[in-house]
DNA sequence: GTCTATAAATGGATAGAC
DNA sequence: GTCTATCCATTTATAGAC
C-alpha cells in the first residue's frame, strides 16, 4: 500500500490510465474512482491528485486510445507505397494489428462514449480520419466498402468475436489488392437496381412493437 | 400529471421502454430513473412498479432492441430467395433499413452494454446469429467480408457518420450480387502473401507509450 | 396502478495530515 | 507525491397514501 517506491509521477499517471481502462472494460463506466485507484496501487486521493475529476480521467483515457489508434495506422503506412489508396491500405492493415496493449480499443472507446466530452472527441477524430480517407484517391464505392469492412472487423471484439481469423486475414489481403485495382470492383455487377424486384416489397414491416 | 387516463399497463411499460431508450441516447447510461419516468409521463414510483430495478429496465430495453433487430432481418428475408446466402443477404439489406423506430440500434445497445448482464445477452445473441450465418452456405471468405462490411455500416452512426449514402447503397447491391456469385470474389487476387514485402517490417512499432 | 415522501447507499470531490 | 477522513450530492429503492 505505501506505494511511493520508485515510481515517477508519469509512471503513476500511466498506471492509473491503464487501471482505468481495465476497470472500465470489466465493470463498465460505473467503475468507481476507488476501484480504479486501488487497481493502480494508489488511493482515491492519489488518483484525484493526478486527474482532477473522473470525467477528466475518462477523457484522458479516451485520448490515449485514439492516439494509440492513430499511431497504429501510422505504423502500418508503407513508405514505399505512394499510390492512391495508401492511407486506406494502412487503415486496413491496422485492423489486423495485434494491438498488444489492449484487446479492443474500439470496444473500450465505445464504453467511454457515455461521457459526452468523449463522444464529441471521438466523433471529431472520426470525421478527421474520414476526410483524410476521402482524399486518399480511391473511387467512393471502393472506399466505402473497404472502410466499412475495416470498421466491422474492428468492432467484432465488442460482440465477443475476433477479426483475426484466417478468413479475415485473407479478406484484408484481397481488399488491399482491390484498392490497387479498383476497376475489379466496378466490374462486379449490381444485384439488380433497387426498384427491380418484382415481389417482396422490401419495405420494413411493422417491427415488433416499440 | 395524474396519468392513469386511458393507458393500459402494457402501454405504460412500452412508453417507459421508449423513454428509457430516448433518455439513454441523449444522456447516456447515467440517465436517472426519475428522468426516464418523467419522460414517459410517469413518476419514479410508477416506473419501479413496472420494472423492479434500473438494471432490469435496461436489460429489458436491450432485449427489445435485439428483438427488433432480429425482426428487421426477418423482414428483409426474401421468400422467393432460397439459395445459399439468403440469410446473409437479408442481413445486408437490414443495414439499409430506415429503422423508423430508432436512429441507431447498434449505438444504443453499445451504450447499454455497460451493464454486464446486457453485455452477456448481446454476445450470446451475436454468437447465435454468427452460427446461423455460418450455416448459410457461403464460402467463409465471402461471408467474412459481407458480415464485416454490414457491421461496419451499422456502427457508422455511432461515430457520427451515416451508412445510407448512395455509395453505401451501391456497395450493398454489389455485395448482394457477390453472395450469388462467390467465385467473383475468389477471382480477385491476393495483394501479396503476408511475408512477401521486401522492405517495411510491417510489424507494429512501439506505439505511443501506454 | 400510480404518486409522495423518505430511507439507504453510493460515489465524487475536498481538506489537510504525513 | 500520496493517504485518511469527511462532506455532500445524487440516485436507487422502499413504504405507504391515494
Amino acid at each position: 500500500m505505501g506505494r511511493t517506491a520508485g515510481r515517477s509521477p508519469e509512471d503513476t499517471r500511466r498506471a492509473l490510465l491503464t487501471a482505468a481502462g481495465d476497470a472500465v472494460r470489466s465493470r463498465g463506466i460505473h467503475a468507481s474512482l476507488d476501484e480504479i485507484a486501488r487497481f493502480a496501487g494508489v488511493s482515491k486521493g492519489g488518483l484525484i491528485y493526478h486527474f482532477a475529476s473522473k470525467d477528466e480521467l475518462i477523457l484522458e483515457l479516451a485520448r490515449a486510445q485514439l492516439v494509440a489508434f492513430e499511431a497504429t495506422i501510422a505504423a502500418a503506412l508503407d513508405p514505399a507505397d505512394t499510390g492512391p489508396g495508401r492511407l486506406t491500405r494502412a487503415y486496413l492493415r491496422a485492423v489486423l494489428t495485434p494491438d498488444g496493449d489492449d484487446m479492443a480499443s474500439m470496444a473500450l472507446i465505445t464504453l467511454l462514449m457515455t461521457v459526452p466530452a468523449v463522444a464529441e472527441l471521438a466523433r471529431a477524430e472520426a470525421a478527421r480520419l474520414d476526410a483524410e480517407l476521402a482524399a486518399d484517391g480511391l473511387p467512393p464505392d471502393v472506399l466505402a466498402l473497404v472502410v466499412a469492412a475495416a470498421d466491422g472487423m474492428s468492432s467484432a471484439p465488442m460482440w465477443g468475436g475476433s477479426a483475426r481469423t484466417p478468413a479475415h486475414r485473407r479478406v484484408v489481403e484481397r481488399l488491399i489488392h482491390l484498392t490497387r485495382r479498383p476497376e475489379l470492383w466496378e466490374e462486379i455487377p449490381w444485384s439488380t437496381a433497387p426498384p427491380a424486384d418484382p415481389r417482396a416489397p422490401r419495405t420494413v414491416s411493422p417491427g415488433p412493437r416499440r
